[in-house]
DNA sequence: CTCCGTTATATTGTCCGACAATTATGTGCG
DNA sequence: CGCACATAATTGTCGGACAATATAACGGAG
């Protein structure tokens, strides 16, 4: 009897078995829509972006993986293809599966991303991710404003409305920020832009997650958002591009604000 | 009998064996180090990528794709997670996998973005390539330009070396040019800078790719590059900022010229 | 006739057990 | 001392079964 499956009470008393059926608090079963191996390969993506296993580490094998997650082998391979291909884990006969060095890791990735912030952010990270909004967004905006249709600064505006409506202290106000930023991504006509969407709406969301936690009486974002949705209608590629630049300085300057009070004052 | 294997005359006689004896031309086999599921997932990625599937349209079902490809449908399926995971499909019960739309596409992915380059690159795609590298590049030389070690000088001086020695007609000249910028992505000291290494590196080899083939004789890229090398070496943003997107327009110029070239005259 | 709940069904999802392929490591021979 | 070779450990692949899921067809109630 080398595997055990579905006994209700085996070897593994802390382990609840996944498949049982009261499993309320199980932590893969949050996404509801995740397959297993997609739980899986979020779990375990998590826990190699937070550092819990370490980069050259190596894991356990696949028999005594799935084994100890109560999973067959072939899903937990399949979760391994998923990691691999993110970047996060290296699988070669007779080695095994080792953790990747961060350098490979697919940062950009949406997936790994949300997985990264997933928990409160490695500062660092996230004043790099700042960095990337400042260099992608402004270039960004200068191209929107020459490319823009009618349909995009339509979507800018519905979105300025809506954050202007329920502000950033609402789930709604916070959507139509980002909405925002996609919109205008979407009006560069870049593809590869586009695909930053996902970045840049992180680091948008961490910001008013940090200003409205810590301090919610925080400047209007109202008035830059302005600037830069005018110069993008005026088709005035130099006014977008400085008054993107305006808007994410400040963003970054309110999030290090907030990160500077938490450490002196309290 | 519901599956058939590995039976030499079957009723699939254009379709040879992959795992015969003597697959030599076989497109399967390229990649020495790809496993099974790996070239699957390569093949079906590129005839993703290169529009032969269409956005929307439903693959084959896993018995019937393993079955007609001759392989198990745990190697076919280990490859729809890898694609999955890269944004190229979509898979649910009952209803099957379909090629997801391009917005979804992770295009930076280092994977899809050599699938993208296997053939002769989409004009309007390269050119958005183009437009990310000179919003990129420029920022990153900049931060490059204020955190730079003497280790990230030594690797960018080097990489000049043998870019003059060997020049862009020669293998090792052009991988000096991609090992430049590469450096100067590390130097920006940013985590999400350094993972566009791969989407700059296939930029930058098509540029020399147009030239070489087209027009062997044309602009010395040596002056462009030491200009933003001295400019990092003296610590100077402004200036680094200003010479790498001369830099980047300059290649630019050389492709679109080669693609005029091509249009008009021959 | 329309709407809504129920059932049928097709497809992916998961499981299991066996064997093949690959390669790091040790071993023996020259 | 170095190189060919055998060994072993791990991932890779296979095949066949059953479960879960969501679409679509169906039928009954209003």
């Amino acid at each position: 009897m080398p595997r055990k499956k579905k006994s209700s009470n085996d070897s593994a008393p802390a382990a609840p078995s996944i498949r049982s059926s009261l499993p309320k608090s199980n932590a893969r079963v949050r996404r509801r829509s995740l397959r297993l191996h997609g739980s899986i390969a979020r779990d375990l993506g998590i826990l190699i972006v937070s550092g819990r296993y370490k980069p050259g580490e190596l894991l356990n094998g696949e028999i005594a993986a799935s084994d100890r997650l109560h999973v067959s082998r072939g899903a937990y391979r399949e979760a391994m293809r998923i990691l691999a291909a993110k970047g996060l884990v290296e699988s070669r006969p007779k080695v095994g599966t080792k953790v990747s060095q961060p350098e490979r890791w697919h940062l950009l990735d949406p997936d790994v991303l949300s997985w990264i912030f997933e928990f409160e952010p490695d500062e660092k990270l996230l004043s790099n991710l700042f960095e990337l909004r400042r260099i992608i967004e402004p270039g960004a905006a200068a191209l929107a404003a020459e490319r823009r249709t009618n349909a995009h600064l339509e979507m800018m505006s519905r979105a300025l409305d809506g954050m202007a409506k329920y502000t950033l202290a609402d789930e709604a106000g916070r959507l139509a920020d980002q909405e925002f930023h996609s919109a205008l991504l979407s009006a560069s006509d870049n593809a590869f832009l586009m695909t930053l969407t996902t970045g840049v709406g992180a680091a948008v969301s961490w910001t008013t997650i940090f200003k409205q936690r810590d301090n919610p009486l925080a400047r209007d974002p109202m008035p830059d958002h302005r600037k830069v949705y005018e110069a993008v209608k005026a088709s005035d590629p130099a006014a977008a591009h400085k008054a993107m630049m305006n808007l994410v300085d400040l963003a970054f300057l309110d999030t290090t604000n907030v990160s500077k009070r938490k450490k002196t004052g309290k």
